[in-house]
DNA sequence: TCAAAAGTGTTTGCTATACACCCATGA
DNA sequence: TCATGGGTGTATAGCAAACACTTTTGA
């Protein structure tokens, strides 16, 4: 960031390092994820992974939640880290390797953070994604794989849970996860059988017809393992 | 490794980038790894997993694969990248970002190679290691736990086998890793209910009792995810 | 009173587990 | 013929999947 004309040497050449961070939300009824548009070469004007140059004297982790924090402004979302993609000739301009994360988001949490850094910032639908720059089209794939996996047997989808919700609502998310719909009872059953969910006690009114419950997590930060 | 006076400088501090590798195999009836005694400081004389520096124009996998060959000899290993460790000081001289590896190998593959660069090499169980240098003590029981997690849903295992057995030596495999008694009619139902096991039609003959049939696998390379 | 979404149990098939005896061999 | 590990089937319980009607509300 500072141009300042000191430079650092080392005994054999080293590689940079970045992290970039594969957000998600659900937004729209449909898998989001946050991409920047690039505001300067390589790959200016094209969209990429949120994401920048590890500081020398900060964790990675702690690197990731940076890059989060500066573009949309929240910060303990979800966090996890994912992969790292090193291939030799990955970035034009020098040897990077970088570490990727992938990062989940309740949809209203996020209001993007206008101007900034970064020319430019928006969800697009994870089915309806721009020409990408570097290798994020192989590390978005990476976190969907992994995102998909993990609904299976842990309680990772509930970070994109806003504060409180219905079942209905619960059930939707997921559907829209797997793409297909899925038995009320059934869902119920196994959602309230988790042990996670306790009823706030309101009722959810919207429209003509019998109100929802309401619920939220018992520990929002905590993703379970099943089985 | 050349002390030539080059010295390479860049506008901003860069990290060094190491692999290390997690190499497991079973052995004496344990799980043992492979740990290498160091030459020199730092923690001079303390055992560590083997890795070492990334060449600049060599991508991750290969450094991975390379510093294994470089101990064991041996190439074509079951090899995964595992998690990427990267705490500001784990490493007394400078900044260092290691991408872990683990690695499976059937025991009678590897003679360890005499000296090299290694001070010593050497199997450890996992039950019984000395100190570790580095965080790599971290390292191995992200490792061990990505293994175990593993034998539930996929057929890794497998890659301890040497290039026959016998059900009965895979499923004394599985009780050393899994360190429970398994009930022998329900494991080999199982075991050949995969479909990944065919009969070499030779008979293994072992002392006095009934000679037991020898399989290999149909593809050796492929791990397969169960369910 | 009607339309619309919330809420609720039971049956059925499948998969995982428990369990005990005969077989083939070498000494 | 005996000791030793190799090889085999069935019954049962627990979990996942299929499935339809009643309740509550606002208009």
């Amino acid at each position: 960031m500072s141009s300042a004309a000191t430079t650092f040497c080392y005994a054999y050449p080293h590689p940079a390092v970045t992290t970039d961070v594969v957000l998600f939300t659900i937004s729209d009824e449909q898998l989001q994820l946050l991409l920047i548009r690039r505001g300067r070469d390589p790959f200016a004007g094209q969209w990429a992974l949120p994401g920048g140059f590890l500081d020398i004297d900060e964790d990675l982790d702690r690197c990731a939640e940076r890059e989060l924090e500066e573009e949309t402004g929240v910060s303990g979302l979800y966090l996890e880290q994912l992969y790292t993609f090193g291939k030799t000739g990955r970035d034009p301009r020098e040897r990077v390797i970088s570490v990727a994360y992938f990062a989940l988001a309740p949809s209203e949490r996020i209001r993007l953070r206008a101007g900034d850094d970064a020319a430019d910032a928006a969800w697009f639908p994870l089915t309806d994604l721009p020409q990408l720059a570097f290798d994020h089209a192989e590390i978005i794939r990476t976190a969907h794989q992994r995102l998909v996996a993990k609904l299976d047997y842990s309680t990772i989808a509930f970070q994109f849970l806003p504060e409180t919700f219905t079942l209905a609502e619960l059930q939707r998310l997921y559907e829209i996860l797997v793409d297909a719909p899925i038995d009320k009872r059934n869902f119920r059953r196994w959602a309230l059988a988790l042990g996670q969910l306790e009823e706030t006690g309101e009722l959810h009114r919207r429209g003509s017809h019998r109100p929802a419950r309401v619920y939220r997590l018992s520990d929002r930060e905590r993703v379970t393992y099943l089985k």
